[in-house]
This record gives C-alpha cells, sequence and structure tokens, in this order.
RNA sequence: CGCCCGUUCGUCUAGUUGGCCUAGGACGCAAGGUUUUCAUCCUUGAAAUCAGGGGUUCGAAUCCCCUACGGGUGACCA
C-alpha cells in the first residue's frame, strides 16, 4: 500500500507551489489506490504564525485536495503535528548516540556564528564537519566524564549527524535518476536542538518511518539534504522511502524561484486564498477572491511541470488523477503564467453549470442595487456574455446594460458612427419595430436590413448606431440577441431616449 | 565560493526504447474572416540551427564528454 504525505511548515500561508507538492503527491496516491497524509511540520516555535495551520487546511480544502488522515481528520498514525509527538524523537537521536553515529556538541549557536564569520573574512568557509569537529566542543573531544557532567548541570547542547569522511552517498531519484553526493561536501547537521524539539531532518525520518510512508515527493530545495536523510535511514536501521523532487515554480519575469513578493509585483496571486498577515496586517490575494474557479486554479497548477503525455489540457482531477505518473514530470522549473491561468478559467467557466453561475452573477447583481430580476433573464444573459468573460465577475463589465439603461455613450463610439441622418434612419427603423408582432432575432435582422435597403442606409453606422443606444457603448454581442433579450418594449424606450439624448448634441 | 540539479518557440510543453522531427500542441502575439461592434469564435501566420562545442553512429533534440548559462542549497528554518 502506497502512503505519502504533504508536510508544510505553519509559518505562513501556503504558495501555490505548495499547493502543487500537494496535488502531485494526491494524484499519486489516489491513482496507486494508496493513502494521502497530513503532517504538520511545527518544530520551529520561533517561527510559528497565528492562524497559518487553518489557512493550510482551508486552502487545501478549497483546492479539492482531500486527505485520508491528518490533524483534524485523524488516523492510526497520529498525532499528525510534530510539537504534538515531541516526546517520540529523543529516543532516536540517543539510539544515534549510543550507536556512535551522533555525538552530543555544546559549541554555542554565538560561538559557531563567530567562527563562521572568522573564517569568512579569512576567505575560507565554515562548516560543522570532519575537518572541524575535532577542535570543537563536543563529545567526541571531551572526555566522557566532562560530557556527563556537563549535561547534569544542565548545559545546553545539541545533538549532531556524525557524517563519514569519505563516503559516496548515493540514491535514486524518480524524477532525476541517480544523485550522489561525496560525504566530504556534508557537515554534521543538527538533529536534536538545544530547546528540546528535533530539527527538520530528524522528525521528517522519524516521522516518515512511523508513518510508513513509502514515497516522500516533495520540492527540488529538498535535494541537497536528501544525502543526509539517506545516511540517517541507514544509522537507525530502517529502509528509506523512494524520493521524487518536483522541480520548481518560477518567477513569471527574470530569475528565481517564484516568492511572496511575486504576485503583488506583477497583479496576479501567489496564494490559493487571500490572507491577512496577522503581525502586519499585509493582505495578500487569492486565486479564490480573483474569482478563479477552483477546478480551473488545479487544472493551471498541474500542467506547471506536468502534462499526461497526450494533447488534452482541460482535465477533471479524476482525469488527471487517472493519467497521472512521476515519470511525467518536469525535471526542469516551470515558470508561473498569468495570462494562461486566465485562459484556464475561461474555459472552465464556458463548462459552468448554468444554476451555479446564475446565483453568483445574482450577488453580483445585488451590489449593484439590482435585484428582483428573474431568473429566466439572467440566465439569457450570461449566455450571451460568457463567452468574453474569464470570471463571473467579469459579467458585470460585459451585462450590466442588460439590467440598467445606458446612462451615457462612449464619445469615441458616437464620434465614430453617429450621423446626422441616424436620427432620422433609426427612427424609422425604431416604427418598424412597434409594428413587430414577433420580437426575434432573426426576424429584426431581416426588418433592419430591410430598411436599410428601402432606404439606402448606410448599414455600418445603423447597426453600430442602435448598438449604441442600447448598450451605452460599441461593444457586446450580436446586436439582434441583445434586441431580443432586452425585449421589445425596453429596446424601444432606449432607441427613443437615446435619439432625443444624442440627436440634440 | 563549494556541492547538487537543470537547459526544445516569449511562456507551459510533446519528443523518454536514437531514424516517421524539413521538431507537434497550448497560451500569448500578428493578419484575415464572420459583407455591423467586440475582449468571443474560425482560419492563417510569425515564432525553437533542440544552450554551445566535441565525440559515438549509416543516422542524435534523443547516448557520452567538456564548456557556458540558469536554478537550488550551504541556520540550534522548514
Amino acid at each position: 500500500m502506497v502512503r505519502v504525505r504533504f508536510a508544510p511548515s505553519p509559518t505562513g500561508p501556503l504558495h501555490i507551489g505548495g499547493v502543487r507538492t500537494a496535488l502531485y503527491n494526491y494524484f499519486f496516491a489516489k491513482k496507486q489506490g494508496g493513502k494521502l497524509i497530513l503532517r504538520i511540520e511545527d518544530t520551529d516555535q520561533t517561527r510559528f504564525v497565528e492562524g497559518a495551520e487553518k489557512y493550510i487546511q482551508e486552502s487545501l480544502k478549497w483546492s479539492g485536495i482531500h486527505f485520508d488522515e491528518g490533524p483534524n481528520i485523524g488516523g492510526e498514525f497520529g498525532p499528525y503535528r510534530q510539537s504534538e509527538r515531541k516526546e517520540l524523537y529523543r529516543q532516536y537521536a540517543d539510539q544515534l548516540i549510543e550507536d556512535g553515529y551522533a555525538y552530543y556538541a555544546f559549541d554555542t549557536a554565538e560561538e559557531l556564528k563567530a567562527l563562521r564569520e572568522k573564517e569568512e573574512a579569512e576567505g575560507h568557509k565554515f562548516q560543522y564537519d570532519s575537518k572541524h569537529r575535532k577542535d570543537l566542543n563536543n563529545s567526541l573531544t571531551l572526555s566522557k566524564e566532562e560530557v556527563e557532567k556537563k549535561i547534569a548541570a544542565g548545559e545546553n547542547f545539541t545533538i549532531r549527524l556524525l557524517v563519514p569522511e569519505d563516503e559516496e552517498i548515493v540514491f535514486t531519484d524518480i524524477i532525476r535518476g541517480e544523485v550522489k553526493v561525496h560525504s566530504s561536501n556534508m557537515d554534521d547537521k543538527i538533529i536534536f536542538k538545544s530547546d528540546g524539539m528535533p530539527t527538520y531532518h530528524l522528525a521528517n525520518i522519524v516521522d516518515d518511518h512511523l508513518m510508513e510512508i513509502t514515497h516522500v515527493i516533495r520540492g527540488e530545495e529538498w535535494l541537497p539534504s536528501a544525502p543526509l536523510h539517506i545516511l540517517l535511514y541507514r544509522y537507525l536501521g530502517w529502509d528509506a522511502p523512494e524520493f521524487a523532487h518536483l522541480p520548481l515554480l518560477l518567477k513569471p519575469d527574470g530569475k528565481g524561484k517564484l516568492s511572496k513578493r511575486d504576485g503583488d509585483r506583477l497583479g496576479f496571486p501567489v496564494f490559493p486564498m487571500e490572507w491577512t498577515d496577522p503581525q502586519t496586517n499585509e493582505i495578500s490575494s487569492g486565486y479564490k477572491e480573483s474569482g478563479y474557479f477552483p477546478e480551473a486554479f488545479i487544472n493551471m497548477l498541474a500542467f506547471l511541470g506536468w502534462n499526461p503525455g497526450d494533447e488534452r489540457e482541460i482535465m477533471s482531477m479524476d482525469e488527471m488523477t487517472e493519467a497521472f505518473s512521476l515519470d511525467r514530470v518536469s525535471k526542469s522549473g516551470a515558470r508561473f503564467d498569468a495570462d494562461k491561468a486566465k485562459w484556464f478559467n475561461h474555459e472552465y467557466l464556458q463548462k459552468y453549470p448554468m444554476e451555479k453561475l446564475v446565483s453568483a452573477f445574482k450577488e453580483l447583481l445585488k451590489k449593484e442595487n439590482i435585484e428582483e430580476v428573474c431568473d429566466d433573464y439572467i440566465e439569457k444573459v450570461i449566455k450571451a456574455i460568457k463567452d468574453r468573460a474569464d470570471f463571473v465577475e467579469d459579467f458585470i463589465p460585459h451585462g450590466l446594460y442588460f439590467f440598467k439603461r445606458p446612462e451615457s455613450y462612449d464619445e469615441v463610439a458616437v464620434k465614430k458612427h453617429w450621423r446626422e441622418n441616424s436620427v432620422t434612419n433609426i427612427g424609422l427603423i425604431a416604427e418598424e419595430f412597434e409594428k413587430c408582432e414577433e420580437w426575434k432575432a432573426d426576424i429584426l435582422e431581416n426588418i433592419v436590413k430591410e430598411q436599410i435597403e428601402k432606404h439606402e442606409m448606410p448599414g455600418g453606422k445603423i447597426f453600430n448606431g442602435i448598438r449604441i443606444l442600447l448598450v451605452g457603448a460599441s461593444s457586446g454581442p450580436h446586436l439582434f440577441d441583445i434586441l431580443e433579450i432586452l425585449g421589445k418594449e425596453e429596446s424601444l424606450i432606449r432607441l427613443k431616449e437615446g435619439i432625443a439624448n444624442i440627436g440634440q448634441e
């Protein structure tokens, strides 16, 4: 049975790169009939952010990524918050010390910082590794008695992994193939902090093992520490899971991975939902609030680094799950494209259930103080305008005139299309409209065309003139569809009022 | 700077067992059409000498090596 996990740290809002990682884990688990676990990695108390965990859970839920186990869900392998598993980790660190794979280190953070700065000033780099550990303050250099004394005296200590001096660490990444790192390039990472908490590295390995995780699918930024994790599994005597390191999501412009700042700078959301920073009250926009459908958002995100291998692009969660495979994930980072994101939403909007669109549009109209419009009418309007909308919110700029007579007429359009004889010509057409018994688009079209021919009117100016009177601008769907939807009475009022208004100018 | 990972149209990518690739699709862009608008729709087009250079081979985007460039990482953070 395949078991995978998504393990975010609640240090702020989850950004879309994280959502994508969760998504691929979800696809992988569902495809294999396995389980998806949510684990909160909150071993750093200093970076705790109020509301972040709740935000993460809600965002994932909105995105349609559902977990089989996790905090607030439960499961046999809980608790699923590392802060609640605190007591578990120490024994494994102790076991590593006993087996000679780890050691106590008494150097303070300040001492190490000073050392690092001094070495760097001289042009060297400092690493707590096989070269330096014998000169530092730890249980490898101190006598057993001294170590015991220090610990008994309550002196702060950390536990570091004893990395072998000369060994090639090799592992296979599902996406990248064989990855090799020489141990001489690795440092003796702290696995247990002086505050009594494990570091990510230890907690991660212990939990993945205890929770019987079979595949670790995470971002590429973890690739450099994977050899360390391999070592940890080996020293603890456990089988390592398989690894897959996902390519990063890059900034739309320039260089580097997508970051929090990019969204506001370039005008698109970097987060699934809106987030208010509890410290600064700074607001970061979200896909949800920007009008994206979760289905479109997820579809767009999935295609940043993966594709089904055929030419499908619009795919449901189920279709993508069915088609998903880790060996179809690309190796290189994907640059986020805001235009394509909009396109995805546009495609979903076209197929969205009409009754949902109607109620969403109704909400928007309410804000414009337009109420008590029947659903039938709203539906007709949506059908006429939705193909040119990317978001439900676009219905307002594209369709408000169906509910509200124009209060002014676009100057540029009037100048371009309104002629002195427009008053007479459109007046004639309006008279013919009065006689019309069956108010249908094609019939109205015939009436207009007959009149144009009969009186040798300039066609383009007539069409556009009528459009301006009805809409207030020279845009919108087919003219005769507008007339039909508006209905005879309203159309005639707009024509007459409009002729009076513009004609006087 | 060290180590690791990567490099096909502006962007996302197809191409994964070398020949069907004079490199395909999508977004975006441009032009034309829908003898009326338009932010829709349709058609067409421009757009990658497959980072560069060496090999291997009858044949390489696909295999190997080098270089360049890009990215990640280098905390008692995850």
